[in-house]
DNA sequence: TTTAGCACTCTTTTTTATTGTTTGCTAATT
DNA sequence: AATTAGCAAACAATAAAAAAGAGTGCTAAA
């Protein structure tokens, strides 16, 4: 365990890091709160902090920089979390009260609205769907050979999807596929819909494979589909680490992955705020970032999750702040209105 | 009129720095085909190329760099289009040959094989609403207080919506609704679905205005919602020009204004492909980029804008050729089909 | 009409010098 | 024993100077 001075030394490189970008010299810290003294005491305080491995120096002449281990006692232990001001209050408050007509957009309103706070990037996902329930299924046709098939979700989400035949369709099949589907379905998870599904109901149900193949095939894609909804791409450019061309390139890439974008945010979920620096990454093109992960949900309605992707000094007090906040409120306006 | 060997001079000038993006030197195109005679006699060639307006010096010790009208010339008079590939022809059969089941797929497609082929960033939109009549409207109850909307419209796209109401909705209420938005509406363009609609509706038919007023103004939103569609946004990155950051950041930002970009898909159309060379836009903020606009279709269906984005040195020929190409095939495959 | 030749211009690259920041250590002080 | 003043050494960052390179325009000859 670190001594009372050493937390409080520790906490300023950080901060000021954090602040800066500029690595942090014994002189910009000595005089702070907790922290009279000369700079030579300093120095020797971030001595044996540099030898436990909790800070680092860019070349011999330079200040100190917080190492992987330094952010993450700092996440750990020195973090507080009232970095939220007045007008973000407000404006978050503002934001979430826009109506919105489909659960989906709660998701995009919230990304939107944390990358508008934070200045960072977000990253956002619906629900895996193999913890998403069928409510209700709808299929409407369209044309004589084009019809269309929605599902409800427990959560409540919707799901649609254009589906094309190659041999008309009677309004007579609609409603048979509209009754049996969901006399089948109704509750059961929406992962049911695959190939054995498929095969259940032309062989042992004797229905058509031309009407029901492509339906299947149709709805599955839909399902499995993992829409990546990114926010504040550009965002990150302002910032001093992406001040090279190169890196710029190489974050703009990492965000055109959107596979990997959807390992990101599917992976291992401990608490419902995350926090991954550096390294800790599983990734390995996210090494030099870190990643804040956020699983938001209204009650118990699985929503989906936001990751925020930032430099390892990225402000962590304040987008777990953030975070915490919009939980809480969206949490709220749902009471509110029942 | 320019003579013979100043335009082979002038393009051989642009070719090149469409390649390179260095100033072109006078020994750099000696003894290129046609071009058979001493850098001097080049350098006279082009002292008088630049005295008419066609080319220009970034400063006295380099070569030289086309004009906007250099450009004009070259894309007018001495462009030749059969700049594209086998590997290319084989790419573009392959990637248009995908099974779509919506319309505004294809645009994405198009857009985005036309990015990858020529390297340059596109936007793309749907086709302007008041061009497009309605073919069929169906209203689905989803539950007690949720409905959607499904619009047909002649040119094949697919419009949904999702309409939410303060008070239950019987399904006697949607079907007279289907009966009488369709009686009304079928045949008529989209934009007809607007507040004198509701106001009609409402008067002089007596409905309920908790009823229409919901589902007018969610309709009229997603008619008039221009979704852009962005592809291969960090391409552009790869170009000498957007080496400086200065410049990367401003074009990024250009790209985030979806307003500016419809702006850009909207204006004039005297042919199907439209070029525009720096300062011939008229946005400000496109004054230093290229614009290539291709509206696109099948048949007589209007599939929406695609356009084009790059440095003033965009490859003009590739660009125009792969549209060219993209447009046939698009047309053949559509005529193999039925 | 074309071209060889050369001085001149201006950018780009390389080298050298200068300034500034911060550390680590030693010795003095509290 | 803990703290601090003081100072040399280590680099990075910046500025200034020098050298190299690429092209042009013009003149005079072919």
């Amino acid at each position: 365990m670190l001594e009372e001075r050493k937390k409080r030394v520790l906490q300023a490189i950080v901060e000021l890091y954090i602040k800066t970008a500029e690595p942090v010299s014994s002189n910009a810290i000595m005089n702070l709160e907790g922290l009279e003294y000369s700079s030579a005491t300093i120095r020797n305080e971030m001595a044996e902090l540099e030898k436990m491995g909790y800070i680092e120096k860019p070349h011999t002449s330079a200040g100190r920089v917080p190492s992987a281990k330094g952010y993450r006692f700092y996440v750990d232990e020195l973090l507080q979390e009232d970095k939220i001001t007045l007008e973000e209050i407000k404006y978050i408050s503002e934001k979430l009260e826009t109506k919105v007509n489909e659960m989906e957009e709660i998701t995009k309103l919230t990304s939107s609205t944390i990358s508008e706070i934070t200045h960072y990037t977000t990253v956002s996902i619906g629900p895996s769907s193999d913890v998403q329930t069928i409510e209700n299924i709808r299929f409407v046709l369209l044309s004589t050979r084009m019809m269309m098939a929605v599902i409800l979700t427990d959560n409540g989400l919707v799901k649609e999807t254009i589906i094309k035949f190659d041999e008309d369709i009677t309004e007579n099949q609609v409603q048979t596929l509209n009754y049996m589907f969901n006399n089948k379905l109704k509750g059961e998870p929406i992962t049911k819909i695959d190939k054995p599904l498929e095969k259940y109901l032309v062989e042992e149900m004797q229905y058509s494979v031309n009407l029901i193949k492509p339906i299947i095939e149709q709805m599955k894609k839909v399902i499995e589909e993992e829409s990546v909804h990114l926010e504040g791409a550009s965002r990150l450019l302002e910032l001093p680490e992406f001040s090279s061309l190169e890196v710029a390139k190489n974050f703009l890439n990492i965000l055109d992955e959107k596979d990997l974008m959807a390992d990101m945010l599917n992976t291992g979920f401990a608490k419902d705020i995350n926090v991954y620096i550096g390294e800790e990454n599983e990734q390995e093109a996210l090494k030099d970032y870190s990643i804040v992960t956020f699983k938001h949900r209204i009650g118990n309605k699985d929503l989906g999750t936001i990751g925020i992707i930032g430099p390892k000094r990225m402000d962590y007090a304040k987008v777990i702040s953030v975070m915490k906040y919009i939980s809480k409120k969206l949490n709220d306006n749902d009471k509110e209105e029942n």
